[in-house]
DNA sequence: TCTATATTCAACCATATGGTTGAATATAGT
DNA sequence: ACTATATTCAACCATATGGTTGAATATAGA
């Protein structure tokens, strides 16, 4: 039986299930920020953003990089290519465009294995 | 800014989060199949693949047809697509020439407002 | 050194996921 | 009516999210 798990792909599409987390990425899209700065348009606590960087952190969506006391987050994009790709080509799939699908899934859970360092 | 439907996109995303909904969808593009069908290539009872269905539902992302006792599940194409949007929307930020275009303004205002110290 | 700032950690709470098993419900077939 | 099949429901369990507050840690700056 074919295994199509990928926890990269389960981690990035949780990481995007959240509004306050899609706003965040939309905010790093103009450039590298520090927490608190990202933080600031927000209701809720540091400590609950600080947790909401730690998802997108570990679906590879951004990195961290420190300096000092302050932590700048930047974007990292091949996640959210990886992401994209899936649903690019399950529409073309189911479009008609795609005959194998399940050969494409395969290949990208290969792929992917390789980068899965956490877990 | 498109204004994006906030908890469809959280529902859609959250959805496409675990491997055996996405290997359901992956069957679905073949066409529509019942529940048992949908749920023989997994080791899970029925009653956890029926609550990935629900799941999916609850996402827009399949419709449920009833015939008698059985079940037709079928996809839904527009969370996807609105799925699909958002993440090309945002890929334009971060990867395509409106995000460059900004940097560019940003470090252009910087220089014409502070004339001796850089960051 | 002292104090303020940046950030996480720890403990807690409520709710959602992802799975189980066994019972309930609805319908098909005989 | 009886039995088998299709599916969900209910109760339960373990873990993850999404938030809180207060304490801890690390560093900056006087």
């Amino acid at each position: 039986m074919v295994e199509y798990s990928s926890k990269l792909l389960d981690r990035t599409f949780g990481a995007l299930a959240d509004p306050t987390r899609r706003r965040i990425l939309a905010q790093l899209a103009k450039g590298e920020e520090c927490v608190t700065d990202l933080a600031r348009p927000y209701a809720m606590s540091l400590a609950a953003v600080s947790k909401h960087l730690i998802v997108l952190e570990r679906a590879g969506l951004v990195k961290r990089r420190r300096d000092g006391r302050v932590h700048s987050m930047r974007l990292e994009a091949k996640p959210m290519r990886e992401a994209q790709a899936w649903i690019d080509r399950y529409r073309e799939f189911w479009e008609g465009n795609l005959d194998q699908f399940e050969k494409y899934l395969d290949k990208l859970q290969t792929k992917e294995t390789k980068h899965d360092d956490d877990k």
